[in-house]
DNA sequence: AAATTCTCCTGAAGGC
DNA sequence: TGCCTTCAGGAGAATT
């Protein structure tokens, strides 16, 4: 499931195959997504890419006159090919160039693909968000000025994309853990201290672990082409009765949310 | 406004 | 071994 930093390094892959290149053809050969893929995506062909970019999780190709929209949904993932590729199950687009061509694959279709009129910004899916959980805007400050009242779990309040975009449910669960903060606990019971620890523990993670995918990332063309975000060894998550890594008490699962969560009861209040 | 529930879909995992 | 059931999960939409 691609979280945020799959998402960046995905972007840092393409870019450079992408940036500066034309667009030769857009072939939608199963337009079955999140919302069925529009016919304004052929806006995109003959023209040259001006850059590639993230917002939340939202992958953006920019153009003169309009940007194309991606999102990799839960089992996204964009390949380049430089030359003829057999086609494999779940292929539901590609972007042909001059040079290579930028071909999506998305088994469980939670994913997008749009065409934006300009400005970007100003489409729905966007205007709405909340900072990005790597810039200055984001800070223990704003978690709890903006949190004061909230009685929903602070798990829930950080997944939130008008609170903070791109914190999915593994990293909040790490987060958490590192900031000793108990995932069900009210987000307006959390104190600005442990919100500070809280909102350092998101950057870092998240910072580690696109720093790692950039590691793993290569030239991310041909087969292989998957962002190593897995490489990082996850501290709660997906460990349910294994020993916390602090205490050794089994760390617990329960569903919060609607999502497991994982946390350990001693460390976490 | 805020919180909760529903929804899309398929592959993987679990049960017998 | 194999078939059937269950479940996870991003995030917008609908509902309470």
């Amino acid at each position: 499931m691609p979280e945020l930093p799959e998402v960046e390094t995905t972007v840092r892959g393409i870019e450079p195959w992408l940036k500066g290149s034309r667009v030769t053809r857009v072939v939608v050969r199963e337009p079955r997504l999140r919302w069925p893929v529009p016919a304004t995506v052929q806006a995109a062909t003959g023209q040259t890419v001006k850059r590639v970019r993230r917002r939340a999780k939202y992958i953006l190709v920019d153009f003169e006159n309009g940007s194309l929209l991606i999102h990799l949904g839960m089992s996204g993932s964009l390949r380049v090919l430089t030359e003829q590729a057999n086609l494999r199950k779940h292929d539901h687009f590609d972007i042909e160039m001059e040079q290579c061509m930028i071909r999506y694959n998305d088994p469980r279709r939670f994913g997008t693909l749009l065409w934006l009129e300009p400005p970007a910004e100003a489409h729905p899916l966007l205007s709405a968000l909340g900072p990005e959980p790597l810039s200055n805007d984001f800070h223990g400050e704003y978690l709890y000025a903006s949190s004061r009242s909230r009685k929903v779990a602070v798990k829930n309040f950080i997944m939130d994309g008008k609170v903070v975009v791109g914190v999915g449910n593994i990293y909040v669960s790490e987060a958490l853990f590192m900031a000793g903060i108990h995932p069900a606990r009210a987000a307006g019971r959390v104190s600005r201290a442990r919100y500070r620890g809280l909102a350092e523990a998101i950057r870092d993670v998240l910072g580690r672990a696109i720093r790692e995918g950039g590691t793993t990332l290569r030239d991310f063309s041909g087969s292989g082409g998957e962002p190593g975000y897995f490489a990082q060894n996850l501290l709660v998550y997906g460990r349910a009765g294994q020993p916390c890594f602090q205490c050794s008490n089994p760390v617990r699962q329960k569903v919060i949310g609607q999502r497991s969560s994982f946390y350990c009861i001693t460390c976490q209040h």
